[in-house]
DNA sequence: ACTATTCCATAGTGTAATGGTAGGATTTAT
DNA sequence: ATAAATCCTACCATTACACTATGGAATAGT
């Protein structure tokens, strides 16, 4: 499955957010952007609906940036998903009147929002703290095996 | 998740030709195209590549038409789905050697191939021979509901 | 042989989504 | 004031989508 960049990058954007700014500071798009390798200018306009999506609050002028507004583990990665794409979680198929039996209808049940339903109950019960955690252990675990060596 | 009408239609195709053949009899794409409400020299094209992912064969001349090249439960989901767009299964972000640790590394795990590893699983398991069944029975379950009012 | 009917194949086309860029306005710390 | 950051809108090139159009090739009945 295909997910467009601005989810990809959105879903980044907000875990470096967490990851950087654990001391309290905001963390500027700018360094975001330099670590994550992402176009300043595109990113800004993720930022921008991540901000309206209420993930992240904005700090302006010259020590600002992001933050997250709540936290990690009280956003949940559907609520992020919906608000960068309109059609990631919506189901595939609607159906008209007309078309509410026969093999549409059927297909529809057995394959269409089946998948669709799976999909949604597993992106409901994840959190940004959980990349997070995920992103930490990578880390320790990449640590481990230099120390290894 | 927006599926597109190729792959949409090419399974509700491919449900109608197996529904409509039972008798060994060749289904014309035309009454397809009728039955299913699709623009008929779409659904030609959609056919087109259903038969050369060898899901269906055709015979030519005016007592043609299309018929399943093997059992419906010798048909995987999976592989009509790759036939039918080459992304839908694809895993979402691949990512280069100097991105292979970070947190573009663990978003990816954590989320993105793990999503599609559950949406590949899925449709692994599933044949078209399930789809048909489904169809069957809420035709039966209709037909109760029409005979209980 | 002729013709109707069917599948086979490619090319073109309008629309919308995607993946950005650009420019500048606004806010804030110094 | 000015420098640095976010905020906001507009624009644009490319691609994918969902068909349409056109014609060719094979087959079967007459």
């Amino acid at each position: 499955m295909k997910i467009n960049t601005k989810v990809e990058l959105g879903i980044i954007a907000l875990t470096d957010i967490a990851v950087h700014s654990e001391g309290g500071q905001a963390v500027r798009s700018s360094d975001i952007a330099a670590r994550q390798n992402i176009s300043h200018k595109y990113l800004e306009q993720i930022l921008l609906a991540l901000r309206q999506g209420k993930f992240v609050k904005s700090q302006k002028g010259i020590h600002g940036g992001y933050q997250l507004s709540r936290p990690a583990d009280k956003i949940l990665l559907c609520d992020v998903l919906n608000a960068l794409d309109t059609n990631i979680l919506a189901n595939s198929c609607e159906l008209d009147d007309d078309q509410a039996s026969g093999i549409r209808a059927s297909v529809n049940n057995c394959l269409w929002s089946t998948l669709n339903s799976n999909m949604r109950r597993f992106v409901e019960k994840m959190t940004l703290d959980d990349l997070i955690k995920e992103y930490k252990q990578d880390l320790t675990a990449q640590k481990d095996y230099m120390y290894y060596i």
